[in-house]
DNA sequence: CTTGCGTCCTGCTCGC
DNA sequence: TGCGAGCAGGACGCAA
């Protein structure tokens, strides 16, 4: 389920092949995986030229979860990977994937490869951009401040226009662009701010620890190759080894590596949400309780490690 | 206007 | 061993 860091690093891939090389052809197998600027999913004729046939790339940017593959010529398309979508380089001699709703051919001198977007549960999509004013206009202008690097003011001040529990708030892209479901476990759990909290009740501090957290925890994700649970690999195949470091997500019921106490889990946001509901505080004035249990749990700790 | 919830879609896991 | 139910989740539409 690809975040910001695992957006990023196919970003980064995609940034050494692509520019400079041009799409010689284009096939589209799934009509209603692109949407021409108008919002029609029926492109028509137009659809080769929405899909970037013909022209030579010119980069690949990003912007919170959303891959932008611009042309020299001006247009481009935004690649949406949902849940389950991919970039997929293809060496010629590749065994083909299911559901490769798109493909494109790409020349670079005498290299050819192809380009593979697959998406099972189409989640995703593509966007076609008629140039990059269309492209902020309808797609980067309606992203909050990209996650990676979101100061702590201006998250702050954005938590602090919402009422809104924490952690349904820092999944609305329109206010930071980039954190998902795992991302947002993992910054609230090493900011240790419950998810339950609105985000207008949160102190400066806190928002200061909890800004801190997503730009340490995305770089490092980002320096891991992103984390790979069930589909997601990186456009060469690879997986991202980020898994192994997880506090949070996916650790219900297994012991807070902070305090010791066992992460509980529920749906907040519509979404599954795993927290510790001792050091992950509810209240905003008894930070000494935490610091007072983390002292206790760091001295049992000692003890036990001296022991074996 | 803000907020919250249902929906889309397929593949995988779990339990009987 | 096989099969069906349940779950996972990003973004959007709609309702309160």
């Amino acid at each position: 389920m690809p975040e910001l860091p695992e957006v990023e690093t196919i970003r980064a891939q995609l940034a050494e092949f692509l520019p400079g090389a041009t799409v010689s052809r284009v096939r589209l197998r799934r009509r209603d995986v692109l949407r021409s600027p108008t919002g029609s999913r029926r492109g028509g004729r137009n659809i080769p030229d929405w899909m970037l046939g013909n022209s030579t790339i010119r980069d690949v940017e990003r912007q919170g979860k959303q891959l932008h593959i611009a042309s020299t010529g001006g247009r481009g398309l935004v690649v949406r990977l949902g849940m389950s979508g991919r970039l997929i380089l293809e060496p010629p001699d590749d065994p083909p994937a299911n559901h490769r709703h798109a493909t494109w051919e790409l020349v670079r001198g005498t290299e050819r490869f192809k380009l593979h977007f697959v998406d099972p549960r189409r989640f995703g999509g593509l966007f076609a951009t008629r140039d990059p004013e269309d492209l902020e206009a309808r797609f980067w202008s309606r992203l909050g401040p990209d996650a990676l690097d979101v100061g702590s003011r201006a998250l702050a001040e954005r938590l602090g226009g919402t009422r809104r529990v924490v952690k349904a708030a820092l999944l609305d892209q329109a206010l930071v662009a980039g954190l998902g479901n795992i991302y947002v476990d993992e910054a609230l759990h090493e900011a240790r701010i419950s998810p339950l909290r609105p985000a207008n009740s949160l102190l400066s501090s806190e928002t200061n620890r909890l800004g801190k957290a997503i730009r340490r925890i995305l770089k490092a994700a980002c320096t891991q190759g992103g984390t790979t649970l069930r589909d997601y690999r990186q456009p060469d195949g690879s997986q991202g080894a980020f898994s192994r470091r997880l506090r949070a997500y996916g650790r219900a019921g297994k012991p807070c590596d902070r305090c010791g106490s066992l992460l509980v889990t529920d749906v907040i946001g519509g979404r599954t949400t795993t927290w510790c509901g001792v050091c992950q505080e509810l209240s905003t004035d008894n930070s000494h309780l935490h610091s007072c249990r983390q002292a206790a749990f760091d001295e049992k700790k000692r003890s036990t490690s001296s022991s074996s």
